[in-house]
RNA sequence: CCGGGUGUGGCGCAGCUUGGUAGCGCGCGUCGUUCGGGACGACGAGGCCGAAGGUUCAACUCCUUUCACCCGGACCA
């Protein structure tokens, strides 16, 4: 039994000045945690209670699933990390540090390697795959910039899974399986979530999969369709072309288009020189750009941007991509600022990409690669090849969703879990084999699974609160029922402590309010701040044998006799 | 890392423009009253004003440097 009048508890009044986001306020205000540094908490009582419930029902349905639980330190040696080349590749980010003989250590941002090895040091045959084996531990990442309190720490809990198999159809059993497992993980954290397709990106797997719970002040922006359920990552989002008849363009004609070196000067002439009734979108933008030293077009609608994250995600292999300068104008003259065309980007050794809305066929108003001149019903496919299509622009809130066509929205989420299939990079790396039937030596192929666990009770708190405060799950609170004493007789506490014990017996976790000194109005502003489910008021009802019962997340309030309440409480959480 | 902002008792803030050695609310302690919506009164404890250097008879206040924290962005999952 919690007894708030020896709690380690203080809630404060304030909001926090730093904080900006509703989960960080709250718990700060709720005493569930406290600030050390910049993205570094201090769990309270209330917070690890919390956090101890999240971590049960993870563990619960890792375990559920078959998979089995070990324990890494959090300090590492650099050896593993050195011949994954992640010492490197990780960069600032990796929290670095030497022991009194110099050595060098990590704090691990993620435990890839030390699975990788762990499994190689048991098993060496296929019979014993496959094997998926998870952990919760601590991890440290020296983000540059740590924000929305525990959403994005420093230090966070993170429990992360790894899976072994021989081959890819397991390696998809595996993967489905772990799916599965967080579909119901997350249910049960009482968690709203879409699960969106996203990129492997970096990281050199095939598939992957993000888990986001939507909320207004999440930092992941992702697409959904209300219709059919689509869901993709800004990065992953795949464009649906609308058909379009372009019917036999005359040939490509060059027109005077002085001082026009934006999109929208160009409309604007077309329209008055040329008395067209064109718009951004007839228009082809050619946006110029630097992928590792090679200097590449991207073709997109004139009334869209390049996205880089999205252009880069879909350039697998670039290290490094910018846009065009000054400086890389002046070196290539025959590349007219505000005037290029794809019609010679052969002739100028140009790489051409194109967004998949320049069709084959379709013509535009673009560029004559001369200053001042832009040239219409220039063909794809008669006056201009690509070397390939790639998404590369915006996605804007009302493009098509590719499965439906409805138009998707664009929303906001808190990622609370990432699963994906890794594949060969570390079992190749750090030289995870096993022996196949006919007794060859075989690269184990990996997928890996992550659940932000202290990431978890912040998003639920994102989700879950009001004006007055939290309002958690039943499974997560510090405590099912929150029972209030309020008066100055000894009555209304004694009855208070008897139900508590009570409810206790019956399996029940009860917070019992026995301060003494303190007024009705902060028992009942901590109660709702501390957002436990159902509050019980023992107090001026009692001379007519009366309690009153509350559910907090609804405010609903009712009457019952002393007698009744417990039986009353058992069923409701039945 | 780039740009902006803020550092003053445990928390939230004022004071700084115009230098004279720190104040308010909450919280905390004691006593009394109150007891179903963050009660009231009286008395009280608690602060090298983020740090270092400089200017000055005198610095929370002005100048320089530095550190920390927050916001936007870049980066990152």
């Amino acid at each position: 039994m919690l007894r708030m009048s020896s709690l380690f508890l203080r809630t404060l009044r304030d909001d926090p000045a730093d904080a900006t986001v509703p989960s960080h306020k709250l718990l700060v205000r709720a005493g569930y945690v406290r600030p050390i540094a910049a993205g570094i908490f201090s769990w309270l009582p209330l917070g690890v209670i919390a956090l101890r419930n999240v971590e049960r029902i993870i563990r619960e349905e890792m375990d559920r699933a078959g998979f089995q639980e070990v324990h890494f330190p959090a300090l590492l040696p650099r050896e593993p990390y050195e011949r994954t080349h992640r010492w490197d590749e990780y960069g600032p980010t990796l929290f670095r540090l030497q022991d009194r003989k110099g050595s060098d250590y990590l704090l691990g941002p993620t435990h890839e390697e030390m699975f990788t090895l762990m499994v190689k040091g048991e098993y060496s045959s296929y019979k014993d795959l496959p094997l998926s084996i998870y952990q919760i531990q601590t991890k440290y990442r020296d983000e540059a910039r740590p924000r929305s309190g525990i959403v994005r720490g420093r230090e966070f809990i993170m429990k992360d899974s790894y899976s072994f198999d021989l081959d890819d159809e397991g390696l998809e059993k595996s993967y489905q399986k772990h799916r599965e497992a967080y579909i119901s993980t997350f249910n049960r954290l009482n968690l709203k979530f879409n699960i969106v397709s996203a990129m492997s990106g970096a990281m050199g797997g095939s598939k992957s999969e993000e888990f986001l719970a939507p909320c207004e002040t999440g930092e992941d922006t992702y697409v959904l369709c209300e219709k059919c359920g689509y869901a993709a990552n800004v990065e992953a989002m795949k464009t649906k072309v609308a058909n379009r008849d372009f019917g036999t363009p005359p040939a490509m004609e060059i027109l005077d288009t002085p001082n026009t070196p934006t999109i929208d000067s160009l409309v604007e002439v077309m329209n008055s020189k040329y008395g067209s009734s064109i718009t951004a979108a007839d228009t082809l933008k050619n946006v110029l750009l630097v992928a590792d030293g090679e200097a590449i077009s991207v073709l997109v609608p004139g009334d869209r941007e390049v996205d880089l994250k999205r252009l880069e995600a879909n350039l697998p292999g670039i290290q490094e991509l910018r846009l065009f300068d000054d400086e890389d104008f002046a070196k290539r003259k025959e590349l007219v600022k505000g005037y290029v065309g794809p019609q010679d980007a052969k002739k100028f050794g140009l790489k051409l990409y194109a967004d998949p809305r320049v069709v084959v066929g379709s013509h535009w108003i673009t560029g004559a690669n001369h200053l001042n001149k832009h040239m219409r019903y220039v063909t794809h496919g008669r006056d201009f090849a690509v070397d390939g299509f790639i998404e590369a622009a915006e996605v804007r809130a009302g493009d098509l969703c590719p499965s439906c066509d409805n138009p998707v929205i664009i929303d906001r989420a808190i990622e609370i879990g990432h699963i994906f299939q890794l594949g060969r990079k570390y079992a190749e790396a750090l030289e995870l084999t096993v022996l196949d039937s006919e007794g060859k030596s075989r690269v184990v192929t990996m997928g890996s699974y992550g659940i932000g666990v202290s990431r978890a009770v912040a998003a639920i708190a994102e989700q879950s609160n009001d004006e007055l405060g939290l309002v958690w799950p039943e499974e997560i609170a510090p405590a099912k029922v929150h029972i209030v004493a309020t008066g100055k007789d000894d009555l209304p506490f004694d009855t208070a402590l008897k139900l508590a014990e009570e409810i206790e017996t019956k399996g029940i976790s009860v917070m019992l309010d026995d301060r003494r000194d303190a007024s009705p109005g902060v028992k009942f502003k901590d109660a709702e701040l501390i957002g436990n489910p159902y509050i019980v008021i023992v107090g001026k009802g009692l001379v007519d044998g009366k309690v009153e019962l509350r559910k907090r997340r609804t405010g609903e309030k009712s009457e019952l006799a002393v007698n009744e309440i417990v039986s009353q409480i058992v069923k409701l959480l039945s």
